[in-house]
DNA sequence: CTATTACATTGACAAATCTCTCTTCAATCG
DNA sequence: CGATTGAAGAGAGATTTGTCAATGTAATAG
């Protein structure tokens, strides 16, 4: 998956020569390296990656009111933090009257974790 | 793994009353999360989980010179990128001579790679 | 209708990020 | 030695991020 190219391990310079000709850069395989790091950078802040990992085990769908208290960050904090777990696409919500419940999208995370494995 | 509670789904407010009590929040797995997100953060951005990938791809290890040309930023900036990786633990870098060849720490993805399945 | 409650949005600000150019360092070649 | 080369470091600038207080919005209770 990913860039594919030849990469020879370098062993010796020859005299007055540069280090490496210039490789194809394989564009392909950007879109999806952009996705990924899109799903990481999301994951990448602890309250962030824990709200996922409380969403996951929870399976069900979970109340915001119930995950603010586990956190030490204000309502509109923990607001901006799953506004942006959305955004990547790895949680959605779902309005019942005034509560709004988070439940996460496994498939979001099925990219990256089979790159990663 | 991960934040251990029970989080009841909300169905109907009590008239006057707080949606939730407070919970307790689980301090063990706060290391873990932020363990973990270090390394997503490390790989939320393209060029690094792209560096990332051509070292896995490539077992050995891979030389600087080789890699620039792959990406569209300068060599320096490519460099910060790679220290950034360096200081998240998941690569690691060998100088020989002239040349700093890079490779992956596969242990550093494991527990993210875990988590994630 | 009015008050309250759950959640989101806005605006602000410090801190971190990403990128560049310029410079430095270390190793090799001649 | 002096010149050259691969790679890292030091600023600097623009953008993004994480956080909060204050406000806005929609729904429910009374």
């Amino acid at each position: 998956m990913a860039i594919d190219l030849e990469l020879a391990p370098k062993s010796k310079r020859a005299a007055g020569e540069r280090c490496c000709e210039p490789v194809v850069y394989p564009d392909v395989q950007r879109e999806q390296a952009t996705r990924m790091a899109g799903v990481a950078k999301a994951l990448g802040d602890p309250i962030r990656l824990q709200l996922v990992d409380v969403l996951r085990r929870h399976a069900g769908k979970v109340c915001v009111c119930e995950l603010v208290p586990l956190f030490e960050v204000s309502q509109p904090t923990l607001s901006h933090h799953l506004a942006k777990l959305r955004t990547a696409g790895i949680v959605d919500s779902e309005r019942r009257g005034l509560w709004a419940y988070y439940y996460v999208r496994p498939e979001a995370l099925r990219e990256l974790s089979a790159w990663l494995s």
